[in-house]
DNA sequence: TTGTATGCAAATAATTTGCACCAAA
DNA sequence: TTTGGTGCAAATTATTTGCATACAA
């Protein structure tokens, strides 16, 4: 799990996911299926950043009304992305998806004991990236930041335990 | 490949790398093989980024001599990073290794045309780093910033074929 | 001598893909 | 009717692991 509880509001948007998804299926003449109405619907009700594992574990099963194949799972999460809805990265292994479209852009700091992202915004962070890349001659189309390290919250559980290891 | 011509100079360090190993393995009573001492000369005469899989097609094969099994590699890397002669971190699905010993902290901008990685260095965003991640009681060991985009060079052969498509 | 390390092959885990069948447009 | 979409199972890929054997300390 990486589910985080300090999660940034949504903007407000024109077109919900579901209108913007239609538009990015019909401008390239792909098909509206049951499948794509229900995951856009699955995933959007999502708060927080998941995988494809996780996503799977909350649809029905094989056999239950609006079943889905995982391989289906799987290539429809990369439309998503593909579409602008959802961003995606590596992390631990496994590759995280998070809602995208509706959201402010932003970044993580990765608690490596509890694994939980927590979402940050630095316009400063935004600038250096734009600095460095336009003296490198380089076009940026995105980047990926994380900050590894410890939260709060299991920082302060350590030093208990610590603290009654010594006892 | 991910090789970059653009690498940042080694600092001078009191211990090689391989005294540096020797060191880690004596603290934890682990031992001195003859394939942890030929991969780390291996991985040392590296300048740039690279992978398992490329690191192993460049030593010698089965039967041939010092052969090193994969499993062996894979387990060797693993604890060269933990000794901190290596860095890590995950880039389209692969790990990808280089070296840490020895070499200043630096980032990395990441061609998505010709998946070159480039180095740079920046203060500044270490400082933003350090901010932010105390403003949420963050204790930070580590970060990974890449920053995707298209290389000076790739660029430039893009404009060209969009030419030469008008023709 | 006493564990650690290695090589081998098999096991994993997360995706991806081939293909026959299904269903939007 | 036509072509894209889906489910299923098999294939992939990168890595890890179990285990018998080899070897450093």
């Amino acid at each position: 799990m990486t589910n985080s509880s300090e999660s940034l509001e949504p903007l407000s948007v024109s077109l919900s996911p579901q209108e913007r998804f239609e538009e990015y299926l019909q401008t390239r003449g792909l098909r509206q299926t049951n499948q794509r109405k229900f995951l856009i619907d699955a995933v959007f009700q999502e708060h927080d950043h998941f995988d494809a594992d996780e996503l799977i574990d909350r649809l029905p099963r094989r056999g239950e009304k609006n079943y889905v194949s995982s391989a289906t799972v799987y290539r429809t999460l990369r439309e998503f992305v593909d579409a602008g809805l959802l961003k995606s990265f590596q992390l631990d292994g496994r590759t995280v998806y998070e809602l995208d479209y509706g959201y402010p852009q932003h970044d993580h700091l990765y608690c490596t004991v509890c694994r939980q992202l927590i979402e940050f915004q630095s316009r400063e962070l935004m600038s250096i990236r734009d600095d460095v890349a336009s003296e490198k001659g380089f076009r940026v189309s995105g980047h990926r930041m994380i900050i590894q390290g410890i939260c709060r919250a299991c920082g302060k559980l350590r030093r208990k335990k610590r603290k009654q290891d010594l006892v």
